[in-house]
Formats: C-alpha cells, sequence, structure tokens
DNA sequence: CCTCCCATGTAAGCCGTTACATGATTGC
DNA sequence: GCAATCATGTAACGGCTTACATGGGAGG
C-alpha cells in the first residue's frame, strides 16, 4: 500500500503534524492521493512503531497540541527502497460509470443531473489545479527545478481533469440527442 | 459500494456464471471496475442470500459444473433504487504519482523506465478500447442504440487513455532535459 | 447560538488482496 | 512434462469508511 509512502514522501519535503497531512491530502497531494484523518492518524501511529518516523510535542496558546512528525534516517531508507521498486498500474473502480453503464434503466433527467452535478465537482478541482500550475511557472528558476517532480503530477492532474470534462461534455450532448 | 451494483447490472444485460463475469471484469468492464474471482464469489453468494440474485445449475462434460446466476425482481428494484441516487466523485488513489512525487530521491533512469513500463501497458489498453469501439461503431443503429450508455462508458476509457499517454511523453520529455 | 476551524484520537465493520486449495482439458 | 484455461471456492489479513468522542477559539 502507498498511504504509508505517500505520508514519508510528504514528511521528506518537511516535518508536519497529522493535521498539517491532511490539508495536504485535501490540496495538492490530493489529485493522486486521498486520505481521511482516521487513516492518516492510524498510519502515524504505525510508522511511528515502525521507527520510520518520530515526532516531537509543539505546545500552542488556545489550541490544542501539535505532534510534529519527521522522516527518521531508517524512514528514508525504507522510502527510498519502495521508490525503487516497481508499482503496479492502477486500477479504476469509477461508481459513476457503473450507473451510466446501467443508465436505459433510469430515467434519463436523472443520469443527466448526476452527470451535470460531478461536472461541476471536476470544474471546480481542474480551475484549482490551473492556479497553483500558474503560482508554479510564475516562480523563480530554482524552485520550479526543485519541485520538477511534484509539478509532473500537478500536470497529471490537469491533463486528466480536462480529459474528464472533454468527455461529459460529449457524453451530455450524445444522451439529449 | 459499487461491486455489488456492477454485478447486477452485468446480470440484467445477461445471467452470468462467476466466471462469466470474471471476463467481463478483464474486458469491458474492467475500464471502469475492477475485481479478482475470489471477490466476485463472495459477491455473489452475498446477493444470492439478499435474493437479489438467484442460480441454475449447468452441467458440462469435461469441465466443471457452472452456477448461471441471473438477477430477480428484488434485484432489479435495489438496483434502479441506487441507480436512482448519487454517488461519489471518485477518489484517485495513484502509486505512480507517488513515487514520481519523491523522484528527486532516486536515479532517473530508475523513474524513466518505470514510467516507460506503464506506457506500455496503457499503449495496449488504448488500443484494446480503439478496436472495441471500431466494433460497435461498425455495428447496426439498433445496435448502437440499444448500448449506447455502455458506449459512453467507452468512451470515458477512450479519453482517459489518451490523456494518460499524453501526458506520459509529456513528463518523459520533461524528466530527460 | 450555531457553525466552522483547529487538533487528535478509538472502534466496528466492510472492502479488497494475497495465499491456499482442487481438478480436468487443451496446446506447446 | 508444463503452462494455460475453465471453474469454483475458503481463510487471513490489511486498507478504508463510518460512526463516535472531546474541546477550545473565531466569526456571523
Amino acid at each position: 500500500m502507498s498511504l504509508k509512502h505517500a505520508i514519508l514522501v510528504q514528511l521528506e519535503t518537511e516535518p508536519s503534524s497529522g493535521y498539517d497531512l491532511l490539508q495536504h491530502f485535501k490540496g495538492g497531494l490530493g489529485y493522486f492521493w486521498n486520505a481521511k484523518h482516521q487513516q492518516i492518524y492510524q498510519q502515524l501511529k504505525k510508522l511511528t512503531e515502525q521507527k520510520f518516523i518520530t515526532f516531537s510535542l509543539e505546545q500552542q496558546s488556545g489550541k490544542p497540541d501539535k505532534k510534529i512528525y519527521k522522516i527518521t534516517n531508517m524512514g528514508i531508507k525504507e522510502l527510498k527502497r519502495w521508490l525503487s521498486g516497481s508499482v503496479k498500474p492502477n486500477k479504476i473502480n469509477d461508481a459513476l460509470l457503473v450507473k451510466l453503464y446501467g443508465g436505459h434503466l433510469i430515467e434519463e433527467v436523472n443520469v443527466i443531473n448526476e452527470l451535470k452535478s460531478h461536472q461541476q465537482t471536476h470544474e471546480k478541482i481542474y480551475h484549482s489545479l490551473l492556479e497553483i500550475e500558474q503560482t508554479y511557472l510564475n516562480s523563480s528558476l530554482p524552485f520550479q527545478k526543485k519541485f520538477k517532480f511534484p509539478y509532473l503530477t500537478l500536470r497529471r492532474g490537469i491533463l486528466g481533469e480536462q480529459a474528464w470534462l472533454d468527455w461529459a461534455n460529449e457524453a451530455l450532448q450524445m444522451i439529449k440527442k
């Protein structure tokens, strides 16, 4: 599984709390890995037990304490080991397409509305990714070089969302006529 | 979850054995839902307990007996109920992108090879989807009308794979320079 | 007052993967 | 002989979701 390694990759970039990680998963990391807070905290616990990460407590005024996790040497070793292996191509399990596949069984309006609703979500994601890209493209060359690989994953997100939206338009037209 | 409903959708089209379903999941259904035989047989068991499907035994010479499952009225009712609801947008968990994100930690050749290996897989899928599309486009109009919705899911597969391949080319060029 | 944000966790249960198991036929 | 295809299943384990739980501060 890769949640472990997604966390390690992020902690290698910068030490973070569980909550910080959650924000990353909601934002930038989110277009290639998703996780809820319950799962993140559990994995942090396990990774700590395995000595791949350690944490220090940070007191805050008016807010709960934070556990700041950082990756250990063992963690970096484990991460590099995993990165050097190969992963299987992603499998797709898309409930919306299951629904579409059986679209003839329900009323067309129903299908169209569901498609449109998903379209809105994807459009929002698409635009937010484009914004992140703009920030990157306006940044200094050293910064761009440093975040070359994360940028590639951003591009994947952008091209993927673009394709989704193209498809949705095509699909809506085909259903209507 | 949707494996249940993916099975129901397929059984609504035609009665099938667990093995037949597995072939569908490896083929056409596979670009939007994946499942292994162990999971399929377990779900068939559960769906039978819930009376959404029933089966009859078919004896075969020289081969093990087949259980031919078909959907019940209750199953159709349940399927329609599910189809009429809404599903959440798909979450993406892509291990390859996690690896890319941490690409700076390992040797570039390593990353390039992994990308190229995935590229080959995606190219094969892409071409097989295009072939299926050709068969559809050469079929009779009544056939095309009947399988309008499955065709839309096929288009999703095609546009998705196209976008993946476009991205991979872009990524490989960017890494090399 | 109510909701959202910050910040962390436990527990139950389902979903999905990996491993184990059987057995005949077809093709190289 | 060996691998692949047909055909079905059980068991153990890990991943992920849903529900439950706490508690202060900020803003409308």
